[in-house]
DNA sequence: TCGTACAATGTAAGCGTTTACATTACTAAA
DNA sequence: TTTAGTAATGTAAACGCTTACATTGTACGA
């Protein structure tokens, strides 16, 4: 019963307990498989060796990790960590552990991210949006490795998301604010090449303006990359451009926080010279002064959602289906009825 | 050159190349004990196959996952989802992924999450705060998995960390305070039994009563739980207490924004009637109106030192050793002078 | 008492890498 | 030409589990 290396081994509490490593294997795996008095006394032996399944060894075997990859934009924004908690608290009810990734918003790195957490064995990924080279769908389907796409929804889309309908979501936001008689409006937008979400948020808007009498070519449009300092500096060159906007959309909190201060460092009264809309409600929207109206979204609901239905694939096989979560327009104080 | 299953495997790739298995991997791990030929022959063979390494097979061959885990107490607290992002940022740098975990603050479950990590195969791992059982850091030790602490520094602490000194950081800050001429002191605390951090921020108010002639049993402390919710039904206690006190140290952001809007609601003027001090610096700190008061944490800071310090343990055998880091008080509109 | 069915356990063959060691192919000095 | 030394490659033994299949033990009805 002397232990080889250090660490012992099935190997080791088998000879220890007097059983086939097989019976210990299935005190592990299948404790009814096995009698009353043999479970205990293997599982005696296992506390008494310290012994821990060697987690290779067990990948190798079954082809399982129960490690689920996420790979998001950025941790830093608090919509995706909120969501990641979520889903991590979720998976671990599931017995899944969970592998994290970032892109910084770099499709690139995100291809790159992919490829590395399959390497890594993840057994499913989260992803976000839905866009992305379809190069990358094949290769995760010839790795036999399932993807969710999470923070999207969009009913033509053909792959499995969980998530909400963003343009639905922002085309209600402006149909209220345009019904509130607001005839100029500008989009401060995050990049939308390379991010699905925030080309249907704008198509949410032109949907808006179009259905409601107004000139989708009026909208004044800039774009920018994510934080709370480009969030100000764009709302500086919209006021700058002169075009009399009076309500400026925000791709999302993060970006209309900064326009808030902007605008608070001009002198200009929000919501009474010009209002400020947001979207994603997180924390910052009611903390900030005056309190941002903005577009409420299930983050949590998401994760909790993703987790588990990928849970469900990899344990059951249930086939991963799309499923829309709703959002709700907030209205607090930068918006004027 | 038939492959078996499905996926190829080293052994179809070293048959179709024409070379044995070893040198396929020398290609792979070793490419300059291989000759330029034979590896452009093996690196076409990979490609046209799609062949990609066993994850399983590599662990158990190699006993190395390339993984490190963190175990954190939430991703929605801003602070850690910052400083883990970072770390995540620089492990990729070093060819490491990484592994999330939480604990909600509780003890009970990050010895849980340790041990699933450490079963998960994690390399090594990130703790946040110094104390625990020293039964897991035995447990640690004996699976040889490395462990590093952050988001704490104690020069008195046998274990390395890297973070910053807590309790010196809130002194500072509150010798600044009495020094502008407050007397009354209130804390409302995160909780203290099971989280270091918190301890130390509050002995650090008490070290600065001490030195400047103000009887620590004066401060007014209140503990309570994470959240803006509770940061305002905590500031109302205190109020409600009728202490007279004039300046509320918040055990961090969240609380003390959570403050700030019941001082709001109580039609109290900050910082005229009472002013409001918070830690961290996360964004919500600079976006609150009034802008908040607060310490400076380097989180990102944090997370590349410890990523680095974790990967250059597992990669070179460094010997991790305590970093500290600095904080900065931030002066802004919630503290008046 | 026997035979059958099922429960409990054992045997041993994978799983796909890495790597120590053995072999072969070169190169360059003698 | 020989030989020693080195570079390139090959052979095959781990690594520690799971699991199909084989075997043994036990209960129960005939």
């Amino acid at each position: 019963m002397r232990i080889k290396n250090g660490t012992p081994t099935l190997h080791d509490v088998a000879f220890a307990a007097n059983v086939s490593t097989a019976t210990v294997s299935r005190c592990l795996n299948f404790p009814d498989k096995v009698s009353a008095a043999t479970r205990q006394k293997v599982s005696a032996t296992i506390n008494e060796l310290g012994y821990l399944p060697n987690f290779g060894a067990k990948v190798m075997a079954t082809n399982r990790t129960n490690t689920i990859g996420a790979i998001i934009p950025t941790m830093e924004n608090a919509i995706f960590a909120r969501g990641l908690q979520a889903f991590q608290e979720e998976l671990l009810l599931h017995g899944f552990t969970l592998l994290v990734a970032s892109t910084s918003y770099r499709p690139e790195i995100e291809q790159e991210q992919i490829r590395a957490l399959v390497a890594r064995g993840a057994d499913a990924l989260l992803l976000i949006g839905h866009e992305r080279d379809p190069e990358i769908y094949r290769f995760l389907e010839n790795q036999g490795v399932a993807a969710l796409t999470a923070w999207a929804y969009n009913s033509q889309a053909e792959r499995p998301s969980v998530g909400f309908d963003n343009r639905a979501a922002m085309r209600e936001m402006a149909v209220k604010v345009i019904e509130m008689g607001y005839r100029k409006l500008a989009l401060i937008s995050a990049q939308r090449v390379t991010n699905d979400r925030a080309q249907a948020r704008h198509s949410g808007i032109l949907d808006a303006m179009a259905e409601n009498g107004l000139d989708p070519n009026d909208l004044y449009l800039l774009e920018t990359t994510y934080g709370i300092e480009e969030g100000a500096q764009s709302f500086k060159q919209v006021m700058a451009a002169n075009t009399g906007a009076t309500a400026v959309f925000c791709g999302n909190d993060v970006l209309a926080v900064g326009a808030l201060r902007s605008a608070r460092e001009l002198n200009l009264n929000v919501p009474k010279d010009v209002s400020i809309i947001g979207f994603d409600d997180i924390e910052l929207a009611q903390v900030a002064y005056p309190a941002l109206t903005t577009v409420h979204v299930p983050h949590r609901e998401m994760g909790v959602f993703a987790a588990k239905a990928l849970a469900n694939l990899i344990k059951e096989g249930t086939a991963l289906k799309s499923i829309p979560l709703k959002t709700k327009l907030v209205f607090r104080d930068t918006l004027a009825a």
